[in-house]
RNA sequence: GGUCACGUGGCCGAGUGGCUAGGCAGAGGUCUGCAAAACCUCGUACAGCGGUUCGAAUCCGCUCGUGACCUCCA
């Protein structure tokens, strides 16, 4: 069976067949986190969207080069050259090395992303060790034309550029608009014009992180570690790049100028762009100052939570909605998803011991097509999952006898499950039971013993051995001593 | 101000020209020693106003509302 997957391109704003420029090969760029602070829950929508595109397309067998970048050269905080790093500003105020404020949270990044279950990338490149590549490329658009020097920095040319290629095409987007728009900067002397991008800064003399360059001590420029980067490992044209919708304009209308300004080619055919996840109708973001932790999510100590909740049931609750909608946050919704999630668990559980029962009364076939059909239809996560309601509705029916099921349908019906809940949305098999089984366990003894004593002290001892050996069994031994009962677990 | 999205039943969210989305909550029922779970049934929702059409939540126009981007941001 041949995969008809449909991808949305924002370029194109269309839906259109995914083709591999190489097949089996995939390359899949996505614009990774700046390490200067924890992650919140917004940008792990993101990081979660990819996941999804890495894992289907990674089922449906393409070999997938999945590059994620980390950005450890901090973007600069304020507007141009009176900007400040924003890796050396966090140094400053944690008194750390630049190096060690990356480390910190790169570290952090990686712990969350491993709780929402989210795979790393097959390369996760970070722009301070690509330096020479971006010097590399700054050099190439300038032998192009499409930059010049000033003062130290070098700026893309966008006029210029304009002239051959429209600047602005994927945000949709046209120079005379924008330069409506132009808001007068401080120290934007040495650009040529206003729109003009920095694709290298010179560093001023208290800038923490800078390096040598052909054009004097500096940095990359806010947009071009993706260019270097992209470009090293996928080539000058690759399948995928994706990102968060705030990233559209100008970063990667930026990405896409430099691309052909250094190489004569755009990049990537395809660009994806996840939507925002928001809070009482507003973006979740830094600067907004609503977003959490993953600890304060899972403990639930937030103003913004009434409860704890898992990672996995976050994660369901994001796929519930479609990467390319808004998703707002609220209480209620999170609590419904706590509960559907773990109904759909425990049903999908529920089919371990089965026993087929004669033939089938259900078309698994229809199932497994209507699986494949929502996720190629642009990764539709929420119709997957209204599928997997209606097979976990089947398994519970043939569970309480209800419905009959053929020795090839229960494999194939678990084979589902495990394709579908667990490899393409990367739900972890009972997580939240095996943790709260594991806290229960004393109260639990205590209890059996408990009811063990009372049937010793009325001489019940049949019942009292039946409940030893039992435990026995289990693994569980129990010893009596004068002070009472003990249990000891193998 | 410019550009672009979006507005679906109590809540969250699919769909995008005619055919049940789904989940949560709510109502009734079956089952059950009780309770829970499970199963069955139940909502004539598509911001408003016009238009196109045999037929529109779905296309077009206007109005209202919300948001994103235009500056670092997933």
């Amino acid at each position: 069976m041949t995969a008809k997957l449909k991808i949305y391109n924002t370029l194109t704003r269309q839906k259109e067949n995914f083709e591999p420029i190489n097949p089996p090969h995939v390359g899949l760029y996505v614009c990774g986190p700046t390490v200067y602070s924890d992650v919140h829950l917004g940008n792990v929508r993101s990081f979660l969207s990819f996941d999804i595109v890495y894992r289907y397309l990674s089922f449906l067998g393409y070999k997938v080069r999945y590059v994620r970048n980390i950005t450890d050269v901090g973007h600069l905080v304020d507007d141009a050259d009176s900007g400040e790093d924003k890796i050396a500003k966090k140094a400053r105020l944690e008194q750390l090395e630049p190096m060690e404020v990356v480390q910190k949270y790169t570290n952090g990044f990686h712990d969350v992303m491993r709780l929402f279950n989210i795979l790393p990338p097959s390369i996760e490149p970070t722009a301070t060790a690509h330096i020479i590549e971006q010097i590399e490329m700054v050099k190439k658009i300038l032998d192009k034309g499409f930059a010049y020097e000033s003062d130290g920095s070098v700026y893309f040319d966008v006029r210029k550029f304009n002239e051959s290629h429209p600047y602005g095409k994927l945000s949709g987007r046209n120079i005379d608009d924008l330069m409506a728009n132009t808001r007068s900067l401080d120290g934007q002397d040495h650009k040529r014009d206003p729109l003009d991008f920095a694709i290298w800064k010179r560093a001023e003399s208290s800038h923490i992180m800078r390096w040598p360059s052909p054009w004097g001590e500096g940095f990359p420029g806010w947009h071009l570690e993706c260019s270097a980067m992209s470009t090293k490992y996928l080539g000058a044209e690759f399948d995928i790049h994706g990102g968060g919708m705030d990233l559209k304009f100008p970063h990667h209308d930026c990405e896409i100028a430099q691309n052909i300004g250094a190489t004569g080619k755009s990049g990537p055919r395809i660009w994806m762009h996840g939507n925002m996840l928001t809070v009482n109708g507003r973006k979740m973001a830094k600067s907004e100052g609503n977003g959490f932790t993953p600890e304060e999510l899972i403990s639930g100590n937030h103003k913004l939570l009434e409860q704890g909740y898992s990672p996995m049931t976050v994660r369901f609750f994001m796929l519930q909605c479609h990467y390319a909608s808004t998703l707002d946050f609220s209480n209620e919704a999170l609590r419904a998803a706590e509960k559907g999630y773990k109904r759909l668990m425990d049903a999908i559980d529920g089919l371990e011991g089965l026993e087929p029962s004669g033939k089938s009364d259900f078309d698994l076939a229809a199932l497994q097509a209507a699986c494949a059909e929502a996720m190629n239809d642009d990764f539709n996560t929420p119709i997957l999952i209204s599928v997997l309601f209606e097979a976990a509705k089947i398994a519970r029916q043939i569970q309480s006898g209800d419905r009959s099921c053929s020795e090839e349908d229960l494999t194939g019906l678990r084979s589902l499950f495990d394709d579908y809940a667990f490899t393409v949305l990367g739900f972890r098999k009972l997580e939240e039971s095996k943790g709260k089984e594991e806290e229960l366990t004393p109260g639990l003894m205590d209890l059996i013993l408990k009811l063990r004593h009372s049937a010793k002290l009325s001489k019940d001892y049949a019942t009292a051995d039946r409940i030893r050996n039992a435990l026995q069994e289990m693994g569980i031994t129990v010893k009596d001593t004068p002070q009472g009962s003990e249990y000891k677990i193998d």
